[in-house]
DNA sequence: AGTTGTGTTGAAGA
DNA sequence: ATCTTCAACACAAC
């Protein structure tokens, strides 16, 4: 019997955004100080050095022996910083789940373990000295695994907007870069990583709800106050999810029993057609960026 | 059983 | 250049 998951971070009907990235990263902190054995994948698609495409050969080569000092989050992505000026960015896209302390050896990894759902989507293993394994499990395989200098990690990736964490975030900020796509619709810009990172489909939804403002509403039109409520409101939901252990858990528990529960309080995402839990208003769906977005037609304007 | 919805990112198209 | 569309993929729900 394979031994039982300490964490297993569910799969897709939520798809990690800040929160449950931030979630991950604090769960992950017990590798710190943990070094690299080896690594395995069967999709090199997924992986990155620098910016070019690489193999699993290439990635054993550069990772193994490598200690790993630091990890960290910035916008959805992970980071891991090792000895010798090298990093991972890890990205989980849609569907991607990262679980620890499990056990599988490589060679029934390559078997696929057809009958097993927790394992058959398992694609790159970091195998590890004290904590055996680190297993990047995928349904989709949209998640990528870069590679680079610790000195390059700028350089990775362009979806480098500002996380609503740093310390320079505030409503001056938010108005700078609603000046860079006036044009657009406000919940648009809020899932615009290039501009803000960390912000997905469902808590852009759950944070123009607690603002008040239309996820309609052209950037150019919002006035002052309303961003101000806005920054405010980013920072309150996404704290708040955090502390919940975000949304996208749904029945795994981990061994301390815990999950995340902000499904439980969400007030607008997937709740059309019910009752606004402000005014009673009927809350709405409408398609806004090719997704899904849920508001309430009274009060947000 | 075939079609659709799911939603992140970056490349391709307009 | 700047905007929009689409492909990468697997699976549940209709």
């Amino acid at each position: 019997m394979t031994t039982v998951f300490a964490f297993r971070f569910k799969f897709f009907t939520f798809v990690p955004e800040l929160p449950e990235v931030q979630t991950i990263v604090n769960d992950l902190q017990i590798l710190t100080g943990d070094s690299i054995t080896g690594f395995w994948s069967d999709w090199e698609k997924a992986l990155r050095f620098e910016n070019k495409k690489s193999t699993k050969k290439e990635f054993e080569k550069i990772l193994k022996g490598k200690k790993i000092k630091e990890i960290k989050r910035y916008g959805k992505s992970i980071l891991i910083n090792f000895s010798s000026n090298v990093s991972a960015v890890v990205h989980l896209r849609m569907t991607g789940q990262l679980l620890l302390k499990l056990q599988v050896e490589s060679y029934k990894l390559q078997a696929k373990f057809q009958q097993d759902k927790y394992t058959k989507h398992i694609h790159h293993v970091f195998y590890l000295k004290k904590n055996k394994m680190l297993a990047f499990s995928d349904i989709r395989k949209f998640g990528v695994i870069t590679i680079t200098k610790t000195n390059d990690l700028h350089l990775t990736s362009k979806t480098r907007g500002i996380d609503p964490f740093d310390q320079h975030f505030n409503g001056k900020k938010l108005e700078e870069v609603l000046l860079k796509r006036k044009k657009s619709k406000i919940k648009e810009i809020l899932m615009d990583q290039s501009l803000i990172s960390g912000i997905g489909n469902i808590y852009a939804s759950e944070i123009l709800f607690d603002a008040k403002i239309n996820p309609s509403r052209i950037a150019s039109s919002l006035h002052k106050n309303e961003i101000l409520a806005l920054t405010k409101s980013i920072v309150k939901i996404l704290e708040k999810a955090i502390k919940f252990r975000g949304t996208s858990f749904s029945d795994y528990r981990d061994s301390s029993g815990k999950k995340g529960r902000f499904q439980n309080i969400l007030k607008v995402y997937k709740k059309a057609g019910q009752k606004c839990k402000r005014c009673d208003t009927i809350v709405k769906k409408v398609i806004i960026g090719q997704r899904s977005t849920f508001y309430c037609p009274k009060c947000q304007k």
